[in-house]
RNA sequence: CGCGGGGUAGAGCAGCCAGGUAGCUCGUCGGGCUCAUAACCCGGAGGUCGCAGGUCCGAAUCCUGCCCCCGCAA
């Protein structure tokens, strides 16, 4: 069986590798983003796939718009192509290119949590559990019919990173099975109930007088990317963890900031100790270090301007 | 030439504008105190102030060049 992957991120990267080890050679290609500029010095990087599969030696395609420029892909014959975040819409001329259909990695227990950041607002909206979907791809945006998933359970600790990092492993571990049946044939398949499209998560400015628990889970949520903000003083900060804590008092306002106790910020309801986070400037650290020589107990995280 | 912040003790910061003894919080080491503590008191160690030049009697501080780190935006 001939097989392409098409992906981009690093969450893609582990199926990829998984795929490779059960079917070696007859993983002919590897399709993802071009080079990208990152960072403010823009030097065009490869995504975490294309360096991965230039590792194992897999010949990397990267059209810039794959609906347009698919005839190399066309080229390669195969019989079917997984995608796994690729990022691109795939139009019915591509998907007809595969005899054995292409098969979508999903990181929800669709249809919950169709379209983009599936991992980031599974964790904003407090689910319990999350998972993973692989089913057949169709022109609408992750509404194919299912083949398998698997769930996977969200801590009260998660953050987008950890899970993003645990569902890869779950993807990879259940993807060259799923594709074994697929090759075999032998498989039924699950129509999808009702479900919405998510759009991407933007960068957010955190907003205090929601109850602790939400702001929490928003932290955790975009903990890394996007991310998320609020501004005391003057001082821009960005959060990368924050849990639920004893306290109480305005919103926003920081009840303690302090490195034995460390950065306590009333909420709506109850208060939350944000445990890591990084001033403009500076680098990402504990909210312990980062009390150290500041006076912010007292003051109050700026509202988010509606 | 996209906009901006920064490099001072192991960590986090102040000092710089108005040049003149290297300072704060935490940690660390030693001692003391309390039934007890997110405790408190006393003392110690630890720094080529990113690098190189320049100005000056004197530079962390002013000037010039360079290196490195980071936030936003793409």
């Amino acid at each position: 069986m001939k097989i392409v992957f098409a992906g981009t991120p690093e969450f893609a990267v582990p199926p990829l590798r998984a795929v490779y080890k059960e079917y070696g050679g007859g993983l002919a290609a590897v399709v993802t983003q071009p080079d990208r500029p990152q960072g403010r010095k823009g030097v065009l990087t490869p995504s975490p796939v294309k360096r991965a599969a230039e590792e194992l030696g897999i010949p990397v395609l990267q059209p810039a718009r794959l609906k347009e420029d698919f005839s190399a892909l066309a080229a390669l014959r195969a019989d079917l192509m997984v995608t796994c975040a690729y990022g691109q819409i795939l139009t019915q001329e591509v998907l007809d290119l595969f005899p054995l259909g292409v098969w979508n990695v999903h990181a929800s227990l669709l249809p919950a949590y169709r379209g983009a950041a599936p991992i980031a607002r599974a964790i904003i909206d407090g689910c319990r559990e999350t998972g993973i979907t692989i089913m057949k791809t169709e022109l609408g945006l992750d509404t194919g019919d299912i083949l398998l998933s698997e769930s996977m359970e969200i801590s009260e600790t998660d953050t987008a990173d950890a899970l993003t990092g645990r569902l890869s492993l779950l993807a990879a571990k259940v993807l060259p099975a799923a594709l074994e049946t697929v090759g075999r044939g032998d498989y039924s398949l699950i129509k999808q109930g009702e479900g919405f499209v998510c759009k991407k998560v933007q960068r957010t400015q955190v907003d205090f007088s929601r109850p602790a628990r939400e702001v929490s889970a928003l932290v955790r949520g975009l903990s890394s990317a996007p991310g998320c903000w609020g501004s005391v003083g003057g001082l821009i900060l960005n959060f990368f963890f924050a849990l639920p804590a004893e306290g109480r008092g305005e919103a926003g306002e920081i009840l303690f900031a302090d490195p034995k106790r460390g950065l306590i910020v009333a909420c709506g309801e109850g208060a939350v100790r944000i445990s890591l986070l990084q001033p403009a400037g500076g680098k990402c650290m504990t909210d312990s270090a980062f009390c150290n020589g500041r006076k912010l107990q007292g003051a109050r995280f700026d509202q988010p301007v509606l």
